[in-house]
DNA sequence: ATGAAAGCGCTAACAC
DNA sequence: GTGTTAGCGCTTTCAT
């Protein structure tokens, strides 16, 4: 652990320290040749400038943080992709916060933030809308955040979204020209954005086409996965539907068992139709008919749009609202 | 952007910036008043210490590196959700880098990796067992390296991986025990431990089987998905194989949809199996018989390798093996 | 129990 | 074109 370091690296070669640190930096007032020196010596004794040194002195960490819910999701993996594609392009560093649906956690990763580990922030968030002071302040500490997928509509900076509510409302008018007469719609965390926006796309498929609303058709799920699968077995055994609209991929897989266990037909006795990114819905028995979002694409925009605003070093980003929006994929789980 | 600091915290409450920096420590040379009195003002004037200052004098960066192939795959994301798990109880911030499969992008990030970014380094390599050096210089910096799914063995330092070896032999012998003559083998990156192991373990159930090794059975498929697919159809198509068995996910994928492209029958025609932590195997068409890899847990188990290391600042891990058992999950791709 | 001061490794203004 | 030096915000001896 004999650390090399810019001034024994300057010894090394009889120079400044400030000369080598311009050599790094391709300032313009350094020879061409001793730069060259320079450069080849740092190689020849492994030589890198110190980041945090470098970040402590400049105001600029080169790292942005991500924050979501989880990560084993093929929706967040896919738009992770996305953002470290525009970050390996700056060359910035990326730094992962799993909230796990957790406000708390959410919170705390924030606050951490605060005190120049970040130049920004991307994050599709866990709370309600009335949530965001953390944010703000953060904003106000001048680290610039921009939503993705789960925002909060109030706080003013960009969201980049998918459009949830008129997929929904397609997807579940769908259901309804496939013949479905009651459909049942599943969800979980009720306090999201995007929860409560395909909710809204699939109250207003059912008002435009007259049909009751139901409270026991709209099953909200939890995380934890077997106390989903009974929700979801309960409603199916006593309310009988014959559609079903979910709103995330999880919880249609859960339906795909349920179905399976009590001998469910799909899409005979019952259709399916679910928000997800799975490569594999096309493998499904029955293939899954589904509302793929550009998952990719929604992590490559936010991220441009917060580089956009780390270039010209404001932490003012405007208050619009990106859609991207997502593709019916029409498959057998909603054949008539 | 009026940036607090420790002095101004200190002015602010007439104490000097080393009685704050004790407050921030848990330090035992405090008088717990005053600590409460600055605990209380920096919440108020919300002051977090600065990491990078911080970092910087303690030359401890409480963050590690994180670097895979690839995040849009379920191994991988519920690795790095095991990564995340341990880093969390640990309150370290974890970086995420992609190498894309792409060997020089791997020694670009490792090179970057070297001066205090990070203190300890979870990896999952890109490149064959000659080109470790990157990683041993790193160590040599006194920044521990822990391997995990994809090794280089002859790196001195702990691997974790699952038995890759013989879950493969147990694999091929399903095949051979549900009655395939035939069994072709999907593999790529032929560089990699995993691969040539996985290769291993089916060649050994051939060989001990007394079935002919041909290589026009074994398909070595690209990273273009594309390609792969015409690799797959085209051997498909000349062999008429009665059993595959995939190394990876993705080729299992490939491998149905071309099956259903060509009108290959599963399990009828041909059996499948393959490596793959998907939740929908079970739900696909025919469910998918798989070797379930503990993705969380060979995270986790790496994870806390790492940690042990960082606890006792020390570089030097054991040369040691941990095999975490994969599982073979029998479904209905593989019945007779 | 608290404070003064040196220094972690770098950058950037300024001098030469 | 190169060098000197102050200082980024913190931690850590060492005094008091």
């Amino acid at each position: 652990m004999d650390s090399i370091n810019i001034r024994k690296l300057a010894e090394e070669l009889n120079l400044s320290v400030s000369t080598i640190s311009k050599a790094f930096r391709n300032s313009y007032d350094i020879n061409a040749a001793t730069k060259e020196r320079i450069l080849e010596k740092a190689r020849e004794l492994n030589y890198q400038p110190n980041p945090l040194a470098s970040s402590l002195r400049t105001q600029k960490s080169r790292t942005i943080a991500v924050v979501v819910p989880e990560i084993a999701n093929t929706f967040f993996s896919l738009a992770i992709n996305g953002i470290e594609s525009v970050a390996g392009e700056k060359e910035f560093h990326v730094l992962i916060y799993l909230t796990h649906e957790d406000y708390a956690r959410e919170l705390g990763f924030i606050r951490h933030l605060q005190n120049g580990r970040v130049d920004g922030v991307l994050i599709s968030v866990s709370g309600g809308d009335a949530d965001y002071e953390h944010l703000d302040q953060l904003r106000a500490k001048g680290i610039p955040v921009v939503f993705f997928d789960r925002v909060y509509y109030n706080s003013n900076t960009t969201k980049v979204t998918t459009n949830n509510f008129e997929s929904s409302l397609m997807a579940t008018r769908h259901l309804i020209r496939q013949g479905c007469k009651k459909i049942a719609h599943l969800y979980h965390s009720s306090s999201l954005s995007i929860t409560k926006e395909r909710k809204e796309g699939y109250l207003e498929a059912l008002r435009q086409a007259k049909m009751p609303v139901r409270e026991e058709l709209m099953v909200e799920c939890d995380s934890d996965q077997a106390k989903s699968l009974q929700l979801i077995r309960k409603m199916l055994k006593k309310q009988g539907p014959d559609g079903v609209f979910s709103s995330f991929e999880k919880l249609a897989v859960l339906c795909y068992q349920a179905c399976a266990a009590q001998g469910i037909k799909i899409p005979g006795d019952l259709k399916i139709l679910t928000f997800s990114n799975l490569e594999s819905a096309a493998l499904m028995d029955p293939p899954l008919t589904t509302i793929t979002q550009p998952a990719y694409e929604i992590g490559r925009q936010a991220a441009s749009v917060l580089f956009k605003a780390l270039e010209k070093k404001s932490a003012v980003i405007a208050n619009e609202h990106i859609i991207v929006p997502s593709v019916l994929v029409e498959r057998k789980s909603t054949k008539k």
